[in-house]
DNA sequence: CATATTTTGTACTTATAGGTAAAGAAAGAG
DNA sequence: CTCTTTCTTTACCTATAAGTACAAAATATG
């Protein structure tokens, strides 16, 4: 019971994670997401507590929905290969795309507050050992058919991939061309 | 002629680096500023202009320093895998180190300031070409010297070293281990 | 329909960001 | 030894960050 909220919290969420993700946690004000949000300060306030706390709540999305897309992608059955080439090379599109050079939200959030923000590095570094992991799993599948050779260090690679995921997405937020990002993801594959 | 200043600017713009680099642009105050300069905000302002003056000046010393050394070392002669190793490595222990896990200074730009602020954008670029030019030119040279594979792509190669380097420094930021770091290292190595 | 409960809008509030102004101190020039 | 110039100190300034307080509005219940 009470009065009903006139705006819903999720999407109200999504906005706000599209507000970090492109400025960051400490450049990002109240202001800037009473106007993106579309709400008053009251609202925000009552609904979220505090702008720490909408913060988190905008890195958990981001993990549910983009990070948790690029797992699922690489967990889909078939040959492993082109599984890594179109994962990495669709990141390379979203970069340059319209959305703009916005890097990775969690990749921005190590680097912002990493070791200074013990619930967003936590969850970050989380987030880093899930896409290993899952660059692992797929490079095991991939060496059980036969498509890698069976004496490569499944660990080493997927440790490998991951820090060239993350570093593409720096270089690209750093206005690398795509030229460049392309040379990583070959050079990425053909180490397999 | 005139009064002369109490302090070495050189010093100053040293120490205002490290701050720059552990917060970030952002999250630096002009009171972080002068506590850790130890100099009064007046002398601050008279010296360097504005927070983005010093910022960039910052900036310029890392990539005269940090960034240079690591070309430098790149650039000795004798075995490249070696040096390769030892030019990796170092960064881990560095990033482990005492100094504590504040990560790469122009990483932490590129993820902070990419796009948003086009004097450091264009100077982290700048480094970013620059260390895969020393990649790339090590890489050749030990292509001359049988070291690698004729036929293998040194600019695709520079380029996933550079990745793999940014990409390890965000994962050091993020509380990633000493193992998953190492891992790094061996695979790129392995990958030449 | 009176009431308890929640949301909303508006108006505060405190602290700090980022910097400026002005007066006095420390040099060298003449 | 005074004058000019540059630096330092202290005080000040305006705008905003981040949030709080409170009255009015909207529901759901009894």
């Amino acid at each position: 019971m009470g009065r009903p909220k006139q705006f819903d919290p999720d999407v109200a969420v999504g906005k706000a994670m599209d507000v970090f993700w492109r400025k960051g946690y400490a450049a990002t004000t109240p202001q800037d997401l009473v106007d993106e949000l579309g709400i008053g300060k009251g609202s925000l306030y009552n609904a979220f507590g505090s702008k720490h706390a909408l913060f988190e709540r905008s890195l958990e999305r981001y993990r549910d929905t983009q990070s948790a897309a690029l797992v699922e992608l690489l967990d889909q059955p078939g040959p492993v290969r082109p599984l890594l080439r179109s994962a990495l090379e669709l990141l390379i599109e979203t970069d340059l795309g319209p959305a703009g050079r916005r890097g990775c939200f969690a990749v921005n959030t190590a680097t912002e507050l990493g070791g200074r923000d013990d619930a967003s590095t936590e969850l970050v570094r989380r987030m880093f050992e899930r896409t290993e992991g899952a660059f692992k799993a797929a490079l095991e599948r991939g060496r059980r058919t036969g498509e890698f050779a069976p004496d490569r260090d499944a660990d080493a690679a997927a440790s490998l991939l991951l820090a060239a995921l993350v570093g593409m997405r720096v270089i690209a937020r750093a206005q690398g061309g795509r030229e460049r990002l392309g040379r990583i993801v070959d050079a990425a594959l053909d180490a397999l």
